[in-house]
DNA sequence: TTGAAAGCGCTAACAC
DNA sequence: GTGTTAGCGCTTTCAA
């Protein structure tokens, strides 16, 4: 196969030296309008095409960034990395993608693997197993770009894209009490992520604010799947209260609920259901689901906005800026108890 | 910061050169024991970590892989990247991911850019647009791997990964003919893609087979999405024959379909629906839809060790290979017309 | 088994 | 405005 062309081959042809081809490929402003066509016309001609593994090399810079998500097969992350991609993309980033599977060891290896390819940045949302943070410093500690979105940690010193989840939390459950259920359940994850937690706060206080005392046998425990939802409800359904309502942890763990709900010939929305993700399902399920939005595109530009912002900074970490979005309530029929009534 | 330790700094700590250090770090048989293990302990001593930019211009590997698809926001692609880089990272291989937004000109920018990343190969699915494909022979040219999968396109001269997209369509159109339909529309896109072609195809011959004649009032070309499905079917149920059955170019399509039927009354599964792609949600929805699995996993895991196997041959043109899937039929209630008569 | 040295292709001072 | 010249950090012959 043929060689490819570099810069030399112009220069030679041209007559002319490598800076000044390179600076004409560049666009560096110190060049005679004249040679740069000319350099522009050879390059096309000889079919040239940079090598930006030399160029990265030489500059220090990869333009390239990072992402870690748990796995592409979570809706969620699909989309948030299909809109960092969109978004990077115009600004010439390209895009190295490497899941962690929900595993800590793997997350580890992810940002070494990244680190070596010299990213400019990582845009990084944390496995479930994540409690130590060290490998995250190591970013950090290196100057690059460090971008924490949805599943974050505290710990971490660097610049965060997030779902306001304690508003989450209290959207769903306010919006469960103004429809008048008032023994609400809440399934959802043992697991020790913020965002989990902050969703049972805001849950709590929303009870809270409308004076509803809070039982602890309203809230299970457990893991977020479908499974999950049919054995919390059934869980649930043998408490001393009974609930009129379940908060399921996320879309998945709701369609588990309303399984176990229809499998005991209980009515829905005579007792409610909601989810959090607004995944593409819920609005065509029966009945339609009602969840909140987690604005997963939105969430994945905001990632790469912030990125490009702090790469152009000397020190990227002068001012960490924290994005929080809103939640959306999106109501369907699962919670539409007074409209049937 | 910290400038980084290279391996310059390993050797001069030991007063060894930089290409025993090299050896010692890349497992080469030709070094001592001995030295190796001081190496690696010095290295581990100095927090050192490979450049994989500068590694990758010296070897002329770069042991990175392009991956092209439409979006990620589809379930399918996101699910098929999942399983490559899943089955490339064992091999330590990562994986740059661009996506074409279904648009022709993104598609050859990709190329383009990933080919001057020095990716070892590209795997890609055509966007809807793509009819030229030189941008594709550029990378055989090069002499890179380049696999195509799912959305193929029969110029180009490469490996591929596909479903059996005739027996998808067959095995669909039989399954409603083996429960008793016999008026089936189908509702396809009007884009000029092979799968979808095939299906059809498939879905024709079955017919023949079965002595059922074709009437082209039943097939409706359009797109593929829910409000697409509720039009088809509506305009399906204007037609002069009746359909008893109607296949959904794809989930989402099927769900519009099952919606449109809901608001007309029609019984489902007296009326039957099928659909292609075996969405996670299909399993869930009311009535549970029936659906040809597309293998998005197993696709992408076959590219990933179809390129794995290119790689390493000298010519990885020397023997085009073409993995055909083939389809599964996922049984489930909106085509259960048997078992609830 | 180890060392010396020439690149890989490009960038970026610095000099002219 | 253009040329000269060091590198960037690593790999890989070729010698020793």
């Amino acid at each position: 196969m043929n060689k490819k062309t570099t810069i030399y081959d112009i220069a030679r042809e041209l007559g002319i030296t490598v800076s000044t081809v390179s600076r004409a490929l560049n666009n560096v402003p110190t060049i005679s309008e004249a040679t740069r066509q000319l350099v522009l016309k050879k390059a096309k001609e000889l079919n040239y095409s940079v090598n930006k593994i030399a160029s990265s090399l030489s500059s220090g810079k990869s333009n390239t960034i990072g992402v870690i998500v748990p796995t592409m097969q979570i809706h969620f992350f699909a989309e948030a990395v299909h809109s960092i991609e969109k978004e990077l993309k115009k600004h010439r980033y390209s895009l190295l993608l490497y899941q962690s599977n929900e595993s800590y060891a793997d997350e580890v290896n992810g940002v070494k693997t990244l680190l070596e390819a010299q990213v400019d940045g990582i845009i990084a949302s944390l496995s479930l197993e994540t409690q130590q943070t060290a490998h995250f410093q190591e970013v950090i500690r290196q100057g690059k770009c460090l971008i924490i979105f949805d599943r974050t940690h505290q710990d971490i010193q660097a610049p965060v894209v997030k779902l306001d989840d304690f508003e989450a939390g209290y959207l769903a459950t306010r919006h469960l009490i103004d429809q008048g259920y008032r023994n609400i359940g809440f399934i959802t994850t043992n697991k020790e992520i913020t965002i989990f937690k902050d969703r049972v706060r805001g849950f709590e206080t929303a009870l809270q604010d409308a004076g509803i005392p809070r039982h602890e046998s309203l809230i299970v425990r457990g893991n977020l799947s479908i499974e999950a939802g049919i054995e919390g409800t059934e869980q649930l359904l043998q408490s001393p209260i009974k609930p009129d309502a379940i908060i399921g942890g996320d879309d998945f763990t709701a369609v588990g609920i309303m399984q176990a709900l229809k499998a005991q010939q209980i009515n829905i929305p005579a007792t409610g259901v909601i989810g959090f993700a607004n995944q593409r399902f819920s609005s065509f399920i029966t009945p339609t689901l009602s969840s909140i939005d987690q604005q997963a595109n939105k969430m994945g530009e905001e990632c790469a906005k912030l990125f490009l912002k702090m790469v152009k900074q000397k020190d990227p970490y002068a001012a960490i800026e924290q994005v929080v979005l809103n939640p959306i309530l999106v109501k369907r029929e699962s919670t539409a108890r007074n409209q049937q009534s």
